[in-house]
DNA sequence: AAGCCGGGTGAACAAACGTGCAAGGATGGC
DNA sequence: GCCATCCTTGCACGTTTGTTCACCCGGCTT
């Protein structure tokens, strides 16, 4: 059953509205006028626990924004080095360091998702790479309305079950969603086992209109893989590369992966031999997108980091503050 | 002694940067990744208490922005309505029909306060006007910083300690010291006793020098005073005005005014009599200002507001809920 | 018609939060 | 150098808020 319909139609249009309204009244009255729930119930006729779970709708749904301004005397001495030295616009994630790798993680994504809405706009394509951190990021996005726009799976991929990440059709589904986007599913596993399948593969027509529907991406989306971290990202544990693939690649050179794609520490792809099998866009196709948004958490990807900054695949990097303070440092040190 | 500064210079600059690194820190932690105020606690070093009142600051202090998006399907029907028999950009404020005036006010000021930041911006004049109203506004003002911009005086006033209200010369630095502004103070009493002495006044150097600030104003923010009203403007409370002026009012017409200065229901104000001795600007000066926010509350106010909207003084209009609901209604209704 | 199901409601409890208060520390005046 | 003063801090309390649970109500199935 593939799931593909935008936001849906007009269902108790009565009722839903109603909610609305109401959600939009209790936002008013709780973040302009200070009233307490208790005030709000009173008003609404309701009770106070219903006007928690309005507020709760009214933020998650987008009704509420809540933005912070560094004033403008005082910006992020690190994003502002970031921005010097990388021409990358950073988001610096406050993280303490003793956070557990998960934490992290999680807590990334969470301010990831609610950055995001920033990045999106109406009439765009919007590229959604497959990975453990797009599907924590996936759980936390803020609704925004948009017209015509459209999500479009940039790599392939086996499900996840096994570690709460999430199946590719309901991470796409959840991106679409929030945007109110048509969905493009991508069909294929992380990696073909043989470069010949992949070419075939991309011969077929349906693939070559998905492919140019990634061309033409406006916004693109995703992490990086560290393959040689000591905590490897999830497409490594999966059982999705074997011990040879790992030693080819480490032959190679390669320090990271974008979308399944490979590269070394310069940036560099060309003769990493995996590549040949990968389903992620091609470097000089997502160099093409204008906006090209990379959340990484975590020092263990430092490298691939590097390596990706290095290619100028990042326009706008969302990072945690451990991990940005180490970029800045050193480029020689190691973890 | 007279408070005439900007945004007082750098005092323990040390401390005040640190401060506010810290709400900053506490405000990303409180509100992007839902933190528990005990968890920032940890993380800050500092008590639950301190965390706190951090987030009291960093909302008050524009750090933190909270705003509310109504979906663009469902655009308030009332404010539609006003800018489409009005012209005039609305933002009507939820106010049960119950409350009382006092506090019908109080909560209209408090969102109005927080509106307000969206007109301002740098290199601006913002004309203010004294009254009830403005006085209300200025308690609940959230900082924004501008360059050069000059916040002036647009008329005359008592002070009005009976009723809380505040000393002009308070209200204006509470104005400048959000924005970040200078201000230019305007001390002459509401209304002249004798329409020679104003004439005089407004021949002195210093003054012409102000009326000319006035004239280049970019943003002029103002209320309506309704003398007729059953709880009648302040204005008219302090015994700023006799007897025989509101005989000569009701004779010429007047139903309302806006920074003293009266006009008809049609929005006219030649003879009449009292405005040779009132001290705002004209208001063909006063609509020379290209944004001209009007805050209104309370449905006693409904004719003064007509009149005002038919004068054409408004571009912006701030207003409670029963009252605007009353506005779009049949024109002829009473209260 | 009876019965299941999903979504919504209010009561009750536990967690999270704001604030008055007293103590501690810095600041500036003399 | 000392004191008066102001600002900040953490604690303790009372209030406000999130969440669980049992329940109800309308829609749809068998």
């Amino acid at each position: 059953m593939i799931e593909q319909q935008a936001a849906r139609p007009a269902e108790g249009a009565e009722t839903v509205s109603g909610k609305m309204r109401d959600a939009l009244r209790a936002a008013h009255l709780y973040y302009m006028q200070d009233l307490t729930m208790d005030a709000i119930a009173h008003e609404l006729h309701t009770s106070r626990s219903s006007v928690s779970r309005l507020l709760s709708h009214a933020r998650a749904s987008g009704l509420v924004e809540i933005s912070i301004h560094s004033p403008l005397d005082l910006p992020s001495r690190i994003e502002h080095e970031i921005l010097e030295r990388f021409e990358v616009g950073a988001h610096v994630i406050p993280v303490p360091d003793h956070a557990s790798d998960v934490d992290r993680l999680d807590r990334v994504a969470l301010s990831a998702a609610r950055i995001l809405g920033r990045f999106i706009d109406s009439n765009q394509t919007i590229g959604v790479a497959w990975g453990s951190t797009m599907s924590a990021m996936s759980r936390h996005l803020v609704p925004k309305a948009t017209h015509n726009s459209e999500v479009v799976q940039l790599n392939g991929a086996g499900n996840g079950r096994t570690t709460g990440i999430v199946y590719a059709s309901e991470l796409l589904r959840r991106f679409g969603d929030a945007f109110g986007a048509r969905v493009q599913q991508f069909p294929v596993p992380a990696f073909f086992d043989d470069p010949e399948t992949r070419r075939a593969f991309w011969r077929e027509r349906s693939t070559r209109r998905l492919l140019e529907v990634q061309a033409g991406m406006d916004v693109a989306l995703f992490g990086v893989g560290s393959p040689f971290a000591e905590v490897p990202s999830h497409v490594y544990q999966g059982g999705y590369l074997e011990r040879a693939d790992y030693e080819a690649l480490s032959r190679d050179g390669a320090v990271g992966d974008v979308a399944t794609v490979f590269y070394r520490a310069d940036g560099s792809t060309d003769g990493i031999a995996l590549n040949e099998r990968a389903t992620g866009p091609d470097f000089a196709v997502l160099r093409r997108a204008p906006r090209r948004v990379c959340v990484v958490s975590g020092r263990a990807k430092l490298a691939s980091l590097r390596g990706a900054l290095a290619a100028g695949l990042i326009t706008d990097l969302i990072v945690d503050e451990g991990t940005a303070r180490a970029l800045v440092e050193s480029p020689g040190d190691g973890e």
